[in-house]
DNA sequence: GATTAAATCTAGTACACACTAGAAAAGTCA
DNA sequence: TGACTTTTCTAGTGTGTACTAGATTTAATC
């Protein structure tokens, strides 16, 4: 009973380094099983699909993307300013995205190649996951802190966006630092690039 | 010799309009003959592969996006601000990008899963592009009206990549505009969402 | 209208893929 | 050791893919 589950640790491990780095169509039942050394078929007595497969390490990812960010929230003070909530959050995407491990890269790097049937199954983690930065924002402009002339859901999809896409081009073996791409994006959406007085031009949608 | 030409620009059109929604896998030779109401035995008397005839629609979809661009800052006046530079352009990439034709969006839809040889056939194309914005944001800190404490390449990819990812959600039907989006851009990157004074601190990259 | 060229189709090949059935091996425990 | 269970393998099937060869049709030219 020992052994089996470790083999099972073994596939998910395999499968969420293939998603993270090749993506999904070039992640083939036949690779994974060559990475850890069995045949493909084999694969197969423990998982009965390659979807279910996918599937499962995609849910270990977003878990540990929420678990990463909630846990960031958490050892914040009491009376923090909204600002820096944001700001926790954003860097503890970032180093769970960037710099942690396969599963959360996995699948960020997946998102958009995935069949119809894994994508509808993830639409509720990612809902939920969505669900916390509406609340920092929500938070940030009520308290007054943040911007209210500015659409709500589209800066929240601006900032996950800037931050995903970074899988795209961060090379964790370049001096920028995983927790610097945060703190880049931090600098940029909330107190932006412009020196000096802004004038804010309200824009409304 | 006519109808060839416009047989091809069928193909043509077809095949981006395939990869801007279905991504690269999805978009078979068969599926694009169809499309068009033909064999796809046929397609291979105008291109000798798939990733010939996917290759030259990424090359016209950079065009296009490279083109937009410059035109929108040629139009911009002799002695205008960095940032409103930075600003027209940003609108101009979400225009091509979102409310454009399916060319530049089959570019963006389709980075990150493409094969490693179209990946790397159009490095080139997507470097000449990076440099656009390079010259952006050097403009801005050099005249003294962007921060200069932050990593100008990584300031850089998290605007196109906030602009690249909005492929994922923005949908055409809703009310927010492509228009919109980019002008939620700049506001975010440039005037920032904070208000009142930030303190900017100087981050070190 | 006959001849040539251009365009499309029919019918296939070869290969990679997810997945299955059942035999063989490895491990467990009396 | 021997009976039993768990795990892995061998050897396949079926399907979808890019692509090819050569016949067939459609269009242009003389």
């Amino acid at each position: 009973m020992k052994k089996s589950d470790r083999t099972r640790q073994d596939i998910l491990d395999a499968t969420a380094s293939s998603l993270a780095t090749a993506g999904y169509t070039a992640t083939t039942v036949k690779s994974i099983a060559e990475t850890i050394g069995m045949q493909d078929a084999s694969i197969y007595y423990y998982f009965s699909s390659k979807d279910e497969l996918v599937g499962e390490v995609l849910d270990i990812g977003t878990a540990r993307a929420v678990t990463a960010v909630d846990q960031a929230l958490a050892e914040l003070q009491d009376d923090h300013d909204p600002r820096e909530a944001l700001r926790v959050a954003i860097i503890a995407h970032a180093e769970a995205v960037l710099g942690g491990g396969d599963y959360p890269r996995a699948n960020v790097r997946t998102f958009g190649q995935l069949p119809p049937d894994l994508t509808h199954r993830h639409r509720q983690g990612h809902r939920n996951y969505g669900q916390i930065w509406t609340r920092l924002i929500d938070d940030g402009v009520d308290s007054g802190a943040l911007r209210g002339d500015l659409n709500r859901s589209v800066a929240r999809l601006i900032i996950i966006g800037a931050l995903c896409w970074a899988i795209e081009w961060f090379d964790a073996g370049e001096e920028v630092s995983a927790a610097d791409v945060g703190e880049h994006v931090f600098q940029m959406v909330v107190n932006g690039l412009s020196i000096g007085e802004h004038e804010s031009p309200a824009v409304s949608v």
